[in-house]
RNA sequence: GCGCAGGUGGCAGAGUGGUCAAUUGCAUCAGACUGUAAAUCUGACGCCUCCGGGCUACGAAGGUUCGAAUCCUUCCCUGCGCACCA
């Protein structure tokens, strides 16, 4: 299979904005992928959730691009760095993954980026792999001369360990061999290019030092954008709920994007579809609502194609536009004719009866639009009404 | 090993015998306003409640006390300093 070196299409990818850096420079990978030399470019993930967000995707949709062009393109799943917990984002040790949790979640992962990247191409399928398959052969005596490498002061260095110094807050041993491990990845693989967040790249640059040292091997580390929020530098996150999750159906898809700040249209725009940035420029122009739903749209059409995000995109207008209410709201089978709202509540999720309570007193439930003030109402059912709770969860009852 | 400082609700961080289910900020939820955006305002934010209150909680286990997040004992964990250091 030939390597495409279509200058203009190679450019383009690297130049779109989802590529924030490039080591050592931007000019010798372009000449790399101009090259037509068949480049092994990996990227890596711990499968420590299944919770995919559009982070990730885009990291995908990005590897896809290489893999189109013909290179050997490989998701490792690091399913024994894992276990040792990535020393970036927080100082929380990890659990440890059984082997049966890993295998879900990797399988999890597999499904909900298939929209994403052809997995059914039979001459160059994306390869998945995983790390224990030669960390947990390494042993001291092979950990030794990698760790000989690295000195005191370069771990140190790195911002999240000097914050945490500087703050007497642990830094635990292990956590230094996280960068030595992620780095004998590329040793293992042979990789030319290393594909990760720019959160990553100490760990990517030890792979690079490695690879030089060990197999006097230039490795690319190619460093795309987190994503962030331009006006707070807020990453998307499951625990503020900005995130925008993979497994998301489409309705609930689509207003996850509407439900996003302003700001990160442009960034979605750029790193998700792939629509020329002279387009997104006039799309931008229509306004932010209108912007908004056009990316949301096209986000879901990637996962779910044009049909649903038509029908996603419809929904949301009636549901939240015009306020009319859901066509299809999920169902709930109740076992009872007669319940009070409270109850029904409980069988509609709320964790606790205090809880419930709550929202009736805040007006934040209603039946068929009528508010409902009094938690111990008895209420009976026909069938078919609309339960709202909050503003954005809706049933329809069901005897 | 010795000494010192700590371990409080999702996080940060007050509180040092009763008025503490625990100040405050962030996050979260609901309502108003809206474009399910932002900003703003209001309220809620352990569980149960016949709304009087009850129950469970401040690293763990015991104890003192009419009463403990707060005092004592033991244990576990963390940081800092000292010592040790092939």
């Amino acid at each position: 299979m030939s390597i495409i070196t279509d200058k203009k299409r190679v450019e383009e990818i690297v130049a779109r904005g989802v590529i924030a850096e490039v080591l050592p420079t931007k000019d010798e990978f372009l000449k790399l992928l101009l090259s037509g030399k068949k480049l092994k470019i990996y990227i890596g993930f711990d499968p420590t959730s299944s919770t995919l967000h559009l982070s990730h995707a885009k990291n995908f949709i990005l590897l896809e691009e290489f893999r189109q062009l013909g290179h050997e393109v490989i998701v490792l799943f690091g399913d024994f760095t894992a276990q040792i917990g990535d020393p970036t984002g927080r100082s929380d040790a990890r659990p440890q993954l059984t082997e049966e949790e890993v295998k879900k979640n990797v399988k999890d992962w597999i499904a909900q980026i298939k929209p994403l990247m052809n997995f059914d191409d039979k001459k160059n399928p994306p390869r998945v792999l995983f790390n224990s398959a030669w960390l947990s052969k390494l042993s001291l005596k092979d950990l030794i001369p990698l760790a000989s490498q690295f000195t005191v002061q370069q771990m140190i260095e790195r911002d999240m360990f000097e914050k945490r110094w500087n703050n007497d807050i642990p830094i635990h041993l292990h956590e230094f061999l996280y960068p030595l491990m992620q780095g004998y990845d590329s040793v293992a693989m042979d990789v030319d290019v290393e594909l990760c967040g720019t959160d990553q790249i100490f760990n990517a640059l030890a792979g690079r030092t490695l690879m030089k040292r060990l197999k006097n091997k230039e490795k690319f580390v190619v460093a795309v954008n987190l994503m962030a929020n331009p006006k707070t530098g807020e990453l998307m996150s499951k625990s503020r709920g900005t995130g925008v999750f993979l497994s998301s159906p489409p309705n609930e898809m689509f207003g996850a994007v509407m439900a996003q700040p302003d700001e990160m249209i442009e960034v979605l725009f750029i790193n998700i579809t792939r629509i020329p940035l002279n387009d997104i420029k006039e799309i931008l122009n229509t306004g932010p609502k209108e912007a908004k739903m056009h990316v949301a749209f096209e986000i879901v059409k990637k996962f779910y194609g044009e049909e649903k995000a038509t029908l996603a995109k419809d929904e949301w207008i009636s549901v939240f536009s015009k306020k009319e209410g859901p066509h299809n709201a999920p169902e709930l089978k109740l076992k009872k004719k007669n319940i009070s709202i409270l109850d029904l509540l409980l069988e509609s999720g709320i964790k606790s009866k205090s809880e419930a309570r709550r929202l009736v007193l805040q007006n934040a439930i209603s039946i068929d639009s009528e508010v409902k003030k009094n938690p111990e109402e008895i209420i009976s059912l026909k069938g078919g009404e609309i339960l709202k709770v909050g503003k954005k969860t809706f049933f329809k009852l069901l005897k």
